[in-house]
DNA sequence: AAGTAATCCTGATCGC
DNA sequence: TGCGATCAGGATTACT
């Protein structure tokens, strides 16, 4: 399930092995992976075609490709989002196809270097790629996203994210902490398994009112997803010296630094307690009833 | 307006 | 062995 490292770890891989490309061609092989974009399949392909890819961006778990060509620099991007179950591949053409390959992006050959693809791969399909146009940020202008992904507030990794503006929003909902940080419209980038982790990082309940919290307790989580995040990037984020970029989020190449997520009934590392699993917004919550106290 | 539920998806796993 | 039910959950949409 890819959350802000794995997808700064494709972002990462496509700056290397993707970027500064042209598109020859694009074969959509399920419409579906398209949805969000305006005309579907065809017009996707059909505009994506012929532009060359910049450099590769991120927000919270949005990545996007800015396009330049010859009708425009820098006016449309490539947004892509992995949903539960998306990857990004960068192969060789002659590379057999993956299961569950839903988009194909040639990438023409560079100064005497072999073509390369630039797969989307999607086995449920909650992701997609689309092409939006890039408008500028309304906190910092000089800075673009593309249009859709304007609504998704700063991540916690972004040098302009404010923690102050993050807590002063929180608790004037009224709504339950885990809520708040899963609501990418108050800090992006936070999926279940790290708000998961930073709760327990940071000792509080996943149901604690947010209207309860004090400045200590919405910087101290905040600090907590940072470092957790920040962790598992160390981990994951390691080496491109292979033509092969992958996020797999089954994968868990940091999974063995999961302290709470996915191990109910094992003793917490803290007080020896059993981790409990709770259902909660059709998922499930993992925390330690002891160290993580409701009030 | 803001908070919450429904919806989209496939494959692994489970109980009978 | 088979088969329906359950679970995994990010983001948008449609409600209340």
């Amino acid at each position: 399930m890819p959350e802000l490292p794995e997808v700064e770890v494709v972002r990462r891989g496509v700056s290397r092995w993707a970027a500064g490309r042209t598109v020859t061609d694009v074969e959509v092989l399920d419409a579906r992976s398209t949805r969000r974009h305006d005309g579907g399949p065809v017009a996707f392909a059909d505009a994506l075609t012929g532009m060359t890819l910049a450099a590769p961006e991120r927000r919270g778990k949005y990545l996007w490709i800015p396009l330049t060509g010859p009708e425009g620099s820098g006016t449309l991007a490539v947004v892509v989002h992995l949903g539960m179950s998306g990857q990004l591949l960068v192969n060789a053409p002659s590379d057999p196809d993956p299961k569950h390959l839903r988009i194909r992006i040639g990438l023409h050959a560079e100064q005497g270097e072999e073509p390369r693809e630039l797969r989307f791969v999607d086995q449920r399909i909650f992701g997609g790629m689309f092409l939006a146009p890039l408008i500028p940020a309304t906190d910092h202008p000089e800075q673009s996203l593309p249009a859709p992904v304007a609504h998704v507030a700063r991540d916690p990794l972004d040098p302009w994210f404010e923690p102050e503006a993050v807590h002063q929003r929180l608790v004037r909902r009224r709504t339950g902490l885990k809520r708040a940080l899963l609501d990418q419209t108050l800090v992006s980038g936070i999926g279940n398994i790290y708000a998961d982790e930073a709760l327990w990082q940071a000792r509080l309940h996943f149901d604690r009112p947010t209207g309860t919290l004090d400045r200590t307790d919405t910087v101290g989580v905040l600090e907590a997803v940072t470092a957790v995040m920040a962790k598992a990037l160390e981990q994951g984020g390691t080496s491109f010296d292979s033509l092969y970029v992958n996020v797999n989020g089954e994968s868990g190449y940091f999974s063995r630094s999961l302290k709470v997520y996915g191990l109910a009934g094992q003793p917490c590392q803290r007080c020896g307690g059993p981790i409990v699993r709770e259902k909660f917004m059709n998922r499930s919550s993992h925390f330690c009833p002891r160290c993580q106290r409701r009030q």
